[in-house]
DNA sequence: TGTACATCAGTGAACGCGCGTTCACTGATGTAC
DNA sequence: TGTACATCAGTGAACGCGCGTTCACTGATGTAC
């Protein structure tokens, strides 16, 4: 392991090399191509080649998910990291690093949030409630980033006080809702306004949709 | 045609027959279960009797969404309908019942919100943006039943005047993100406040959610 | 009403396909002496 | 340093599977006379 050089330990770094596979078959043929067989292609060895590094197609895909989640956190946290200002102010980066992530990455985002790409939930009642599947608990790391940050808005006065989660839950289920609509298309092209003409898929316009929303989910939640 | 009797011609009425056996396999084993031979089997009929009626899985799956979205637009108008006092009553209620269908249909849900599953889009220059496509027209029905009572709403004055577009997206986003994290099994055990303990999948606690998020959805669309 | 014929819905065998997974193997790498 | 051996990553053939789709067929239904 610690020999590792150029073309390293035979093929080197092959565990690697196939989760770097899966991101990019994910990202440029969609789920439905992320086959063992396509991973293995990509990497430039043989389809047997991965179970020497995954015990079957569900493990890897639950690896790709977890990278994919990874990735995403980073993107949130520099956001509110990078945003200065008051704690609405980081809010709006963090929806919005939300809903770019998306769209950058609509793929990987849709990896992350459905479960029929994964494992049938292995029924354990032992450990059953106690712990979330990784993946499971990466699933809430966004909606954990919008809560501090709620909590930060009430703590400024912003926010009405009490109870943050119906707020951060809002501020989730709007963010994640206006995502899901465009990655999925059903906002994408056409007009979402009867009568008022074609809007096409320009970006302009997706800007203006996630402009408008995430204005209007801001003065929504702000104290009265 | 006009001589279908009980059995009627051959086996009667295979279309109907196959686009219900859809719809249960879909309800039944999810959107992987849906495959031409399935539905074969599942309306007792030999696996090649579909292209009798339809030319390929692509157009089945096509009209399987399309009655989909028939019987969504219809609770939503039945809710509309239903629903005495102001327009923010109706919305609420649009939302709800927006929220229990995708609860109660969970598979229908996601086979209308997802591209995957249909058709690569055909490319045709000629009548591209003209006209969209059934499922496409059939995806916009939510919305605009959304933006009809939003403009309602502003109308009775409760909320601002203007372009309505940003309110009704929004409420749409935040009913449909909600919907979706529900659905897909992000919300729905677990804890989603750290801390908190276990949520569980109790039916009261996605009661909750749902009353949190609409009420604070509502609250944040009035007029100041 | 009866007969001959055309139509058309459903059958069952067959096709090729790519998939996930297994298995005996081979050959490179690391290790003990 | 050199040799013998154990380990382990990657190979390639093979498996069974269910899928979508095609095709020649058959047998019931409807229609013309």
């Amino acid at each position: 392991m610690s020999h590792i050089r150029e073309g390293g330990y035979h093929h080197g770094d092959l565990k690697r090399a196939l989760l770097e596979a899966g991101l990019q078959i994910v990202s440029e043929r969609g789920i439905q191509g992320l086959t063992l067989r396509e991973v293995a292609r990509q990497a430039g060895v043989s389809h047997a080649a991965p179970y020497h590094h995954f015990a079957d197609k569900a493990v890897l895909i639950e690896a790709l998910t977890i990278k994919c989640f990874d990735s995403f956190a980073e993107t949130l946290r520099g956001a509110l990291a990078a945003t200065p200002g008051s704690a609405l102010n980081k809010l709006g980066a963090i929806g919005a690093a939300y809903l770019r992530f998306a769209l950058e990455h609509p793929t990987a985002f849709r990896l992350m949030y459905r479960p029929e790409l994964r494992k049938p939930i292995p029924i354990d009642p032992e450990a059953a409630d106690e712990e979330r599947t990784p993946v499971g608990r990466a699933g809430l790391t966004a909606y954990e980033i919008m809560l501090e940050t709620v909590v930060a808005c009430q703590q400024e006065d912003l926010f009405p006080p009490g109870d943050p989660t119906p707020l951060a839950l809002t501020a989730w289920a709007t963010v994640h809702g206006l995502a899901t609509l465009l990655v999925d298309g059903s906002l994408k092209s056409g007009s979402a306004h009867p009568g008022a003409g074609q809007m096409g898929v320009e970006p302009e316009k997706i800007a203006w949709m996630i402009e408008s929303v995430t204005r209007t989910l801001a003065v929504g939640l702000l104290k009265r």
